[in-house]
RNA sequence: GCGAGAGUGGCGGAACUGGCAGACGCGCUGGACUUAGGAUCCAGUGGGUAACUCCGUAGGGGUUCAACUCCCCUCUCUCGCACCA
């Protein structure tokens, strides 16, 4: 027995005690260990910005469980942390209290890290991670040159996002709702020359492989496979009369091009500027560009020549047309696509109808409604006869023939009033009429390609990605511009380029690389003649791609290529990530961005897998007073102020009781209290029990039979309490209802008062499983309670507890008996009653008999284990 | 608009493959101890009713001996994508 048992339970003199010595001991040291099964749990790094938040507190919280609950069942777990330290918010620091980048972000590491280490995560920091460290980021660079040997980076003038307030391009991914992901400034489009990498490369891969991502979830799966955004069609070309230009068109629909009743070009392609020569008409097109609220376009004057029944169609210029998809050109099909439709009805274009529902002659509830008797499908050739509403009054507005180009068409405003969009019958479509647009799909496009007026193409959403910063507190790309060799990138050995640290902070103008000489101006490696260094610096998303790779090797300068070629690296013990868990607001950047580093990797042949992370947990958010915690709203919580009122046992074990990890948490500070409260209790419990808690052992299988029944509910409860904490925790980690069995163990033991050695022996136990299975969630009042009733140090080095299934089953259960569904009594029998023992027995109750009175039993339903329900007749 | 998820007491949330709705915690009510309690402990707590019982898982229908759970329709909220041809 520890005589040092305090009355009263302080979490800051406890866990400060303990954080103490199990720093000293080093005791989060991970070494590989070939002979133990390895369990690599991963936190997404953050970003030092010199506080932690409730977001961090929860995150990190959920990791440390997972990551000691893995340890007890005798994994060897890789338990790492780090910071994503390249950043704008300390460049903007710099600008504003003239602190250096540097010095900013080494100072809110040093504090982050002492309230991390606080809330006592087990962390082992021999690992640690600082992305603007040069020994990180010289592989950024390594990266970079590897992707450009392999053609899978380069340089590209195109229009980017810039955004104006951070003074840098942004990749499509970092812009959200037309604003910037960081600071919510309105994004502009801006023409500037920059890196990409080619992510695209990898479109097809990436996104078969989400049919196999079985660990993440489902929701995080499917946004990645739409933002990759695979769809399969035909390019066509379309002659333009009179000219001896073509134009090339991109479709899904081909089994509607013989709807095409006009084409339109994106207002930035080649062919408009040639085409139209009202240029002050096509300004104003392109000034509408991307704006959603008004169909906007102009005719060039131009018709092409629909190459399937070689109609002649006008050519217009229509700002929803997006030159960055597809080939910057579309057929449009305004009776089946509705911005089509809407454009047609604005500028007065004729609408044919070329797909008509395949139920329609079949739904019979439909004609019902009908007034008229449904049209034919078909009145000879090319006839349209389709009313679109069961209610329409109007009959079909008969065919006519407009603008004298031939078919037949039905105006604008005649018989439809929105775009049919889905599946059905071809009809006015030729030799393809009768068929199902799906068959038709097939069929035309094998027509198209046979006859060489197009060919069946893929196309992905998926950009590639513009890693180009113009900013200084990042990785510089490891290129120069020499006057006679033209871009040369720095050769490997000369790595890394470093950022250098004396440079002006102005605010104004460029990034402050443009100023610095002595980085700027350098020597060719290939000519020795005059060269110039590229000032852009990498997105910091670069950083985060690879750093869990980082982990698996120490701290400090390494030659991360050839460990990365040691066979028996320990990459390739620890690799993949197990188990990692985050924000789901990196769900396609973050986590796209890691999945196609870890493909390049594998295709430089120097690992082989291709994903990162096996199983993702994406945690919901900490919410307070219904909104998001935000400084502007007011509804912060600080983690400082609950260390130190309540200690970090209380604001662990609260984040993980309030709410399942996946769900979005409400934050409530009397929750927090009773999280607090039940800490205190069990305190109380030891305290109150130190004497009797001196009895140790006994509490084997075989002394169990010779329990008293009061007793031997409190260790048939113990054994229900590890079952459940073990497969809660299992069951996609439900770590509140694994600590609501706690509670429910820890009530239990309050009302029980040992009488014999016996007693005590349960009580003990029961005590031990408590803060076995309390250890992961709150570790240091567990620890120090564990070594109180005189044990050693180190309780997470034990073994996790072991249930026993005998030991955990009731003897007597209660039986439901229900009559006709309805609860009508209740009745405690022995556990191995027949069925026909059950039956006889809720039929003997004197309530039961009662209700059935002179009823007839249809029927009687016995659950094992759990209920009787007698059916009744009347 | 499309896609995903969710709607359960006063609140956060339980209920594993259909089988006692509301575990656990908060709050509330009453009591004990106390000079005092916003400390602690004990008891109670979905709603209606004096009671038998009845009504209750967003709303409406259905399947079933039995539905928070399965099926159909409607509504609301959250998140993601959003002129992607």
């Amino acid at each position: 027995m520890k005589v040092s048992l305090e009355e009263r339970y302080d979490p800051q003199k406890v866990e400060v005690t303990w954080q103490k010595y199990w720093s000293e001991r080093n005791l989060y040291k991970t070494e590989l260990n070939t002979s133990l099964k390895k369990f690599y749990c991963l936190e997404m790094f953050p970003y030092p910005s010199g506080e932690i938040h409730m977001g961090h507190v929860r995150n990190y919280a959920i990791g440390d469980v997972i990551a000691r609950y893995k340890r007890m069942r005798g994994y060897n777990v890789l338990h790492p942390m780090g910071w994503d330290a390249f950043g704008l918010p300390a460049e903007n620091a710099a600008i504003k209290h003239g602190v250096h980048p540097s010095e900013w972000t080494h100072k809110n590491i040093d504090k982050m890290k002492r309230q991390i280490n606080r809330m006592g995560f087990s962390y082992d920091w021999e690992r640690e991670v600082t992305t603007c460290r040069p020994e990180y980021y010289k592989w950024n660079q390594w990266f970079f040159l590897k992707m450009l040997q392999k053609g899978l980076a380069y340089r590209k003038d195109s229009y980017v996002n810039w955004c104006p307030s951070c003074g840098t391009v942004l990749a499509n991914e970092q812009v959200i709702d037309e604003k910037c992901w960081r600071c919510e400034s309105n994004v502009v489009q801006r023409e500037l020359e920059q890196w990409f990498l080619k992510i695209t490369h990898y479109a097809e891969d990436l996104l078969q492989a989400c049919d196999e991502m079985k660990g993440w979830p489902e929701k995080v799966v499917t946004m990645q496979r739409n933002w990759i955004g695979k769809s399969t069609g035909v390019e066509v070309d379309f002659r333009i009369e009179g000219t001896e230009e073509k134009m090339r068109i991109f479709t899904t629909r081909q089994d509607t091009l013989f709807g095409a009743t006009f084409v339109c070009i994106a207002p930035m392609h080649p062919l408009a500027d040639r085409l139209v020569s009202d240029k002050e008409g096509l300004g104003k097109v392109r000034a509408r560009y991307g704006r959603m609220d008004e169909k906007y376009g102009l005719f060039t004057g131009f018709y092409a020549i629909n190459p399937m029944n070689n109609e002649k169609i006008p050519v217009y210029v229509a700002n929803f047309v997006l030159m960055e998809y597809g080939t910057g050109a579309i057929m449009s099909v305004p009776a089946h696509d509705q911005r089509d439709f809407e454009f047609a009805q604005k500028y007065d274009i004729p609408v044919r109808v070329v797909i008509v529902p395949e139920n329609r002659t079949q739904n019979t509830e439909h004609r019902a409604q009908e007034t008229t008797p449904p049209p034919p499908l078909l009145q000879g050739e090319g006839i349209v006869s389709y009313a679109p509403s069961p209610s329409n009054s109007n009959p079909p507005t008969p065919p006519l023939s407009k603008g004298g180009w031939g078919g037949f068409v039905i105006g604008g405003e005649g018989g439809i009033t929105e775009a049919y969009e889905d599946e059905g019958i071809l009809v006015n479509s030729g030799q393809f009429s009768g068929l199902r647009s799906d068959i038709a799909r097939q069929e035309i496009a094998a027509f198209i390609e046979g006859n060489g007026l197009g060919k069946s193409v893929v196309n992905y959403k998926l950009r590639d990605w513009g890693i180009s910063r113009q900013r200084y507190w990042g990785t510089p790309i490891p290129v120069v511009y020499c006057d006679q060799c033209g871009i040369v990138p720095v050769p490997e050995k000369d790595l890394p380029v470093i950022l250098p640290e004396d440079v002006r902070f102005t605010g104004k103008g460029g990034s402050p690389l443009l100023e610095s000489e002595k980085f700027l101006y350098t020597v060719c490696p290939t000519c020795g003649g005059k060269a110039r260094r590229e000032t852009d610096t990498m997105d910091t998303f670069v950083d985060s791609s690879w750093y869990f790779v980082r982990y698996c090797f120490k701290k400090g300068e390494i030659a991360l290529d050839s460990e990365l070629r040691t066979s028996n690296s320990e990459l390739k013990y620890w690799m993949p990530v197990d188990q990692y868990i985050g924000g789901v607001e990196h769900a396609v950047l973050h986590l796209l961005y890691s999945r196609f580093f870890t493909r390049v990797l594998r295709d430089l042949g120097l690992i082989n897998f291709s994903e990162p992370f096996t199983n993702l947990l994406t945690q919901g958010m900490v919410i307070k007073d219904g909104a998001k915690m935000s400084k502007s709203k007011g509804n912060v919580v600080d983690p400082n102020y609950l260390l130190q009122k309540y200690g970090a046992d209380t604001a662990r074990l609260f984040s993980l009781f309030a709410a399942p990890p996946e769900r979005d948490l409400d934050w409530s500070d009397k929750g927090v209290e009773g999280a607090y409260r039940f800490l205190n209790r069990l305190w109380g419990i030891v305290y109150k029990n130190r004497e009797a808690l001196s009895v140790k052992g006994k509490e084997k299988k075989e002394s169990m039979y010779r329990l008293t029944s009061y007793a031997l509910r409190l260790y048939r409860k113990s054994h229900q309490t590890i079952k459940k904490v073990t497969t809660d925790i299992e069951r996609e980690f439900h770590f509140n209802t694994a600590i609501a069995v706690l509670m429910e163990l820890v009530n239990e033991i309050t009302s029980f008062e040992p009488q014999s050695d016996e007693d005590r022996a349960v009580f003990r136990f029961a005590i031990e499983t408590v803060l076995l299975l309390l250890s992961p969630f709150s570790p240091h009042i567990a620890e120090e309670l564990w070594e109180a009733i005189g044990n050693k140090p180190g309780i997470f080095e034990q073994k996790w507890p072991e249930w026993d299934d005998e030991a955990a089953k009731e003897e007597e259960i209660e039986l439901v008996i229900q009559v006709n569904g309805k609860l009508r009594s209740k009745l405690m029998i022995p556990l191995g009653l027949s069925d026909d023992g059950i039956k006889e027995r809720a039929l003997e109750e004197q309530r039961i008999k009662e209700i059935i009175g002179g009823k007839t039993i249809k029927k009687v339903i016995v659950v094992k284990g759990k209920l009787v329900n007698i059916v009744t007749g009347y």
